[in-house]
Order: C-alpha cells, then structure tokens, then sequence
RNA sequence: GCCGGGGUGGGGUAGCGGUAUCCUGUGGGACUGUGGAUCCCUAGACCCGGGUUCAACUCCCGGUCCCGGCCCCA
C-alpha cells in the first residue's frame, strides 16, 4: 500500500465539508470588509523565502531544483508571494490595497498537534497605508471573525517593534544588533537579553529600563508610562480598535519579533485550549517590498492558520452538519428508470440537489441508502402510479408518502425544501 | 533534528511463541413495491525489513507512519 507522504491529510467528506463552511466563512468575512481574494503559485523561486527569512530556512522548506536547473521552492506562507504579486503587477491599484488569500503551504517540520508539513493559511495584508488605522482594522477583522466562529477563549497579544528599538537607538547597540537582541526577548530568554545589554556596555540603568519595558504586560493603560512616537502610534491603534466592541486584548511589550523587516506593530493571537501549538494568528507591519526589488510601500497583514481555526472550533463545541442530498429517486421498477432521471434532473435544474439510484437496487436497499445521505425526500417512481401520471413522495424524516402529479413533483418539492431552510 | 507513547479488517477493539475475538460499517438475502429494528450469509486485518526460534501477530533490533512534547515557528 501507498501511504500519504508524512505530515499531510486526506480530508474525507464531512471533514471537507466542515472545512469548507469554515472557508466560507473566511471569504464572507473578507468581503465584509472589503478585501480581495488572489491566488499565488504553490511553487516560487526558493529565494523569495531565503530573501526574506535568511537561508537558514531552507532546512525547514521543501524546496528542490527543477530539471531547468532552477532552485525551487513550495511556499511555506504568503506573505512574500504576495508582496512578490505586488511589486510586478498590482502597485498600479488605488491605495490602500486590501488582499486576501486561502492556500496551502509546506514546511519540512515534525508534526505534531495542529502542526503539519502541508496546512492552510488565512492571509490578510494592507498594503500602502501607513496609519494605525489599518493596524486597527485587522484587529477588528480577527476579533470579529473569532466571535463568527464561536471562539470564546481567544487572547490577542500585541507589542510594538518601535518602542525598544527607539530606546535601543540611544545606547552602544549597534543598529544592526538590535534584532539579536528583540530575538531573544521574543523567546523570552530575558536573562539572556539583559546579559546581551551588559555585554554590550549598556549603562545598567538604561539597560534596566529596557528590560522592564520588554517586561510590560496588561491593558493599554501600562502605554501611559511609556514616551515616545511608537508608544503613541500603538495607543492609537487600540484607541480606534476599541472603539466597536471589546476585544480581548494586552499589550505585551515583549512580542517583538527579530525580523528586521517589522515595522511597527506586531500582535499574535492564541487559542490557549489548543496547547502546545496554540498560536492562530500572527500579524504585524512590516516593509518586504524592497527586499524584493520594489518600492518602499508600508503594509500590514496577519496570517491566521486555517487548521488551528478548525480545531479550535471543534474544541469549543461548534460542530458541523454533513452535507446531505435534499432528494432522492428511485425506480420501482426497470421501465420507469427514465423517469425517474427525468425526475432529478428537473429537480437539479431548481436548485434541489437530487440523487437517483445508480445500482438498479431494490427499493429497499434504495431507502437505506436514501437515508444514509440524509435525504430529506425521497421520490418513488412505480408502474401502479406512473398509470394515473403520479408519484409516491415520502418524507423520510416522518415517513409520511403522498401521491402528486409526476409533472408537480418537482416545483412541490422546490417550495418544500427552500420555505424549510 | 531530539524525547516519550503507539500501529490487529474501512472505523473501533480482544488476544496469544503454534496466523485471530467482538462491535460497527460494506455487499447480498429474509423483504415478491418501502429506510433507520431484527436475523442470516459474504468479503475484509496482525505497518515494513532483519534477528532469535522447530515456529513470530506476539520477543529483540532497525525503519516507517500516527499521537503528544522539545527545538523551531518566516
């Protein structure tokens, strides 16, 4: 036997259908506020990735040379292809651009618990607003899709790359040393990060101070004691956040990210009931574009993982019903088989998904498995009332049969179906 | 890459150094024009490789995959 390659799923038919709903419900949310949906390619040049994160992540993506002799890798985000699209063919489109994206990406990790080598990415990205209000607005956009699905337990944490940066700028740290030391800070090796400050000739009282702002955490009434541009600028963000509803929100000052290519805010969301990997979103402002050969363009994006989202609504009870056939038609016998398909189609032609029996099976084994698809009519068409130009139509969930005309049947069932939904 | 726990029909399980139990599901039948009840029949499994042994599904080693955790998480 062949078996799936290590860290991918098969999805079977309920799975897909509930993994659609969620889908579904990502595009609707989209539109609402009026983002766009694109699509990139699953393969893109392994420097795009490498560019942006360093080389050291190709050990973690799958990437390989093709028979061009071209380094190639399949994407493990979205972030990049997207800046990537844009810098080549969307820097033409009024401003500010609001993109998403549903995809899969690959990376060459050990799985484990919502963890896989090939997963789903939600993306969202602004691009060329500098203001807090499209920081803001992707707040809004998370806190608003959590409620859609049920997520009572979710905690947004959100810090700003500028404020200890701002404070780093007036000491011995190096520009370029800044991001080792917000590295280690964003992994909560503190006493390492303050080591680094001291190693660096930090005088001990500007190093402290820093340490205890990478230590700050609570509302955003902890920014009040904080000077200085970044610490405004992520005030008001939460200001314009708030303003439509409460969200669950601290301000961590230690998420800081030690990517270079942050700009400005940066937030993650967790879904603590999901354990180890709790993470379901990770966002930020950040300027890619001219690491890639653009344009300085400011943008902001999150990227949320679809099958986080799936688990975590599974954990919080919200489950899914099984995409069922509305109705299905049986012959009772050989010589009203072309009626009966007759039958479905006229139903299919409405709307009313309809299946009719491909077994040439009994009628009893046909109701079996008319109601092993959940049907909630089934449509029986026999010699005994084809005479009269009828047929019996059972509700399956009462059981209840009627006779009706062979040529109503279908706009009866139409009104039926649609007036019960 | 590392650590721990696992792998028996499609799903869920029992079991033992002498090739396997039950439930459910699948297909058919009792049902000759009526489903989800019942009964009967049929098909279907010991992850892969090596070792120990007269004999391995069982014990040992390696691999692989799954589950969970570490590292990492763009």
């Amino acid at each position: 036997m062949i078996q799936r390659v290590r860290g991918t799923r098969d999805f079977q038919p309920d799975e897909m259908g509930r993994r659609r709903q969620l889908e579904d419900i990502l595009r609707k949310i989209s539109r609402d506020y009026g983002y766009r949906e694109i699509q990139t390619p699953t393969l893109e040049n392994a420097e795009l990735f490498t560019i942006k994160s360093g080389p050291g992540v190709l050990e973690e993506m799958y990437s390989f040379e093709d028979k061009g002799g071209r380094k190639i890798a399949l994407r493990p985000e979205l972030t990049a292809p997207i800046i990537r699209f844009y810098i080549s063919d969307l820097s033409n489109y009024p401003i500010p651009l609001k993109l998403y994206c549903i995809s899969n990406c690959f990376r060459y990790e050990e799985p484990q618990s919502g963890r896989y080598r090939e997963f789903y990415q939600y993306d969202v990205e602004i691009i060329g607003s500098d203001a807090p209000d499209a920081d803001a607005e992707l707040l809004l956009l998370a806190n608003d899709l959590c409620r859609r699905l049920g997520l009572s337990d979710v905690r947004f944490r959100i810090g700003h790359v500028g404020i200890v940066r701002s404070m780093l700028d007036g000491t011995p740290v190096k520009k370029e040393e800044q991001s080792a030391f917000l590295r280690l800070v964003d992994k909560k090796r503190m006493d390492d990060a303050s080591e680094f400050l001291k190693s660096r000739d930090v005088p001990s009282k500007t190093a402290g101070r820093i340490m205890e702002v990478c230590n700050t955490k609570g509302d955003s009434s902890v920014l009040h004691a904080i000077e200085g541009d970044a610490a405004a600028y992520l005030r008001e963000v939460l200001r314009i956040a708030e303003t439509d509803g409460a969200m669950n929100l601290t301000v961590d000052l230690g998420v800081v990210r030690g990517l270079d290519y942050y700009t400005g805010i940066v937030f993650e969301i967790d879904a603590p009931e999901l354990g180890a990997e709790k993470q379901i979103c990770g966002g930020g402002s950040y300027s890619l574009s001219p690491l890639f050969g653009g344009k300085a363009v400011p943008s902001t994006g999150m990227a949320f993982v679809v099958d986080r989202l799936i688990l975590a609504m599974e954990k919080g009870g919200k489950a899914a019903g099984k995409e069922n056939t509305d109705v299905f038609v049986l012959a009772a016998s050989e010589s009203q088989r072309e009626s009966m398909i007759r039958i479905a189609g006229s139903l299919r032609r409405r709307g009313v998904s309809a299946e009719f029996d491909l077994m040439r099976r009994s009628m009893s084994k046909s109701l079996k498995y008319a109601s092993s698809r959940g049907a909630r009519y089934a449509v029986m068409v026999g010699d005994r009332e084809a005479a009269s130009g009828k047929v019996l139509l059972r509700n399956m969930e009462s059981g209840v049969q009627e006779e009706i005309g062979l040529e109503d049947v279908a706009e009866e069932l139409e009104k039926r179906l649609g007036s019960a939904i």
